[in-house]
DNA sequence: CTCATGTATTAGGTTAGACTAATTTTGTAT
DNA sequence: ATACAAAATTAGTCTAACCTAATACATGAG
């Protein structure tokens, strides 16, 4: 079924919103987009009714697995384009978003595929985003817990400093390989965070330790 | 001032029928798009608004010198996709168009010049259409007078029998370069056709006459 | 518990670009 | 000159995607 340049960009957003909130909003959207929300909830009918997401009120808008297709399919073509752009073209990486959101909607079976060869086959876009294939967003562990902003969240992935005392204070902390992280807050002086795990009470942690967890956020 | 997909389309569409007809009337243009002439002639109201177009019924749709730009730009960036997509993606020549046909309306200010250096500044499309520039279509003689279709024109550019009784056969004609050529019929059985020259009155040339004389017709 | 505030929803309107179904104009053949 | 067909035009409709303004609902602070 053909999908609209309007649809495609609220799916998208309504895949990059589930990374990182819990509950993907009707607000969210509209702010994502830069929509009216009475527009987006016209939008968020439509999608329902193509099955494409679905939606209420209290648990915000999910992706089903065909419009998680879609949406990881156009980020696909954004991030090859992306590379294109940058490789090849000679674009700055912070020029190439405006264009590559037009080219992420051009339609052809065979086109992502054979860019993907032409660029050889690339594992991340300009900006270090894993370029999804074969249906899937490779998971990496990509971002420093320090780098994360309020209110956002990853799983951890790995971690740099793997020193005993570290590690023991990781253990003591209740934090291992999978768990969940949410920042709470960032002190700016002294860049300390204080981070919930797994959904537990919250903990104030040092830069030196967020320095040295990596998260997988996508 | 943006152009709208649609309004670029149209403008298009109105520069080509130009170079094949001498007048674009309305149904020229619907057929072309393939949409109804109710819609083609709202469409013109609005292009001759923005001044991009004259329109009147017995004149015909005639591009002003910015319309002609925007159709130019259009134009040559479709073609620079061609040849991106055939001879970096290795599309089939065949295939390429109805991608391009959405690749053209892409924008950015320089994505057409860095395309272009990227491509090695080529001058053909991989139909062997030129590829326009500074805002001017290439002229060149691409057509043999022989491809040419009933009601069809152009200005002869070259010959490609240089003989002294080619060329005496030619003058006797009255037909040297620059000369424009209409075809008034063409006979099957032959290949023979029925053509007036600068306007003149009709004559007969054979087959092997209408192969060597190439026509600028762009 | 209640009320203020933020979020969700409805109702109705706008614009671009298409459509169909008349109607008018133009050009052409007899 | 007439009459017919083709082309142009008008009037009114439709859909997608947006909007504003008003209303309903939910939730957290006192």
């Amino acid at each position: 079924m053909k999908k609209t340049y309007s649809e495609e960009n609220y799916l998208k957003a309504i895949y990059h919103i589930s990374k990182n909130e819990n509950k993907v909003s009707l607000k969210a959207i509209a702010d994502s987009l830069e929509n009216n929300p009475a527009s987006v909830i016209d939008m968020l009918r439509k999608l329902k009714e193509k099955q494409l997401i679905t939606y209420d009120k209290t648990q915000g808008a999910i992706l089903t697995a065909s419009g998680e297709t879609v949406a990881l399919d156009i980020i696909r073509k954004h991030r090859l384009w992306e590379v294109f752009l940058v490789e090849k073209l000679h674009y700055d990486w912070a020029e190439v978003h405006p264009i590559a959101e037009q080219l992420e909607h051009i339609h052809d079976d065979q086109l992502a595929k054979r860019l993907d060869d032409f660029l050889g086959n690339p594992a991340f876009d300009p900006h270090g985003d894993p370029i999804p294939a074969n249906g899937k967003m490779p998971v990496y562990a990509n971002k420093r817990l320090s780098e994360l902003e309020i209110s956002q969240s990853g799983k951890v992935g790995s971690v740099r400093d793997t020193s005993t005392p570290f590690l023991k204070y990781l253990k003591q902390l209740n934090l291992g390989l999978g768990s969940k992280i949410e920042v709470l807050d960032k002190l700016d002086f002294d860049q300390s965070m204080i981070i919930a795990i797994d959904g537990s009470e919250p903990r104030t942690v040092s830069s030196k330790m967020t320095d040295n967890i990596l998260l997988i956020t996508e």
